[in-house]
DNA sequence: AACAGATACAACCGCCTTTGT
DNA sequence: GACAAAGGCGGTTGTATCTGT
């Protein structure tokens, strides 16, 4: 016995949502509230899973959403968090109001890894892009893309890039600070707070994003 | 004008987490 | 505590549109 399936495959629809199924979406909402989204589909009148109805409203029915293009500002937010969060696209959402998760992943793949490469940055470490062993092997596309010095590969010879040869890898251990540790002021502990909790230093509350012992 | 390749983004899939019993 | 159901998330895919040749 596994998993009960979320719906009946045979009898959902499945890819572009037309108007009609959107008005219906729509209103079912605004009369019923979200709810339970694996009863909604039926309820509304729905041939849809109900996860489908649930993305489909978080990602683009939902009356609070922004849409349109990114602003610089935006931009240069989603990079700083990305740096701190990783492909945490549902926290980092939730740092950027009217913008959902999906589409800042969206963005981060078509606009935002671009602009880190060409600013000779590692998208996914927010690194220099050094070693061009690892960014040829990571980024072929990218790599290829440098026409500059077309058909003379050996001015980026790896042969005799050194950089090989370094580790990068960087580790990271918590400071010698025991949460049990007598602290004398608050202003100590304010700073041992923040090097312990990223999510605090972020500003989520506990539970948000974490649920470490740090917040106060 | 026609085609191919690139790009953008909506939607799906599968897994993990949370919640209720 | 164990289990199932539902919700939520991140990765990936499909496809419409744009751009260059």
């Amino acid at each position: 016995m596994g998993r009960t399936p979320c719906c009946e495959k045979a009898h959902t629809n499945k890819g572009a949502w037309t108007k009609e199924e959107d008005e219906k979406l729509i209103s079912h909402i605004k009369v019923h509230g979200e709810g339970c989204w694996r009863s909604l589909p039926k309820a509304a009148g729905l041939l849809r899973c109900g996860k489908s109805c649930r993305l489909r409203w978080i990602n683009y029915l939902r009356p609070d959403l922004k849409r349109g293009n990114f602003s610089g500002e935006e931009d240069e937010l989603i990079i700083k968090l990305h740096s701190l969060l990783g492909n945490k696209w549902s926290i980092i959402a939730s740092r950027l109001p009217g913008r959902t998760d999906n589409e800042i992943k969206n963005y981060w793949n078509t606009h935002i890894k671009r602009k880190l490469l060409s600013r000779g940055l590692d998208p996914k470490t927010h690194r220099p892009l050094t070693d061009i062993t690892t960014f040829r092997a990571e980024y072929p596309k990218e790599a290829n893309d440098d026409s500059s010095d077309e058909g003379n590969s050996s001015t980026l010879s790896t042969e005799d890039d050194n950089s090989s040869l370094i580790n990068l890898e960087l580790s990271i251990s918590l400071p010698e600070i025991s949460p049990t540790m007598p602290m004398n002021s608050s202003v100590e502990k304010t700073s041992a707070l923040n090097a312990l909790c990223l999510c605090y230093n972020l500003g989520f509350q506990r539970s948000q994003a974490c649920a470490c012992q740090y917040h106060l």
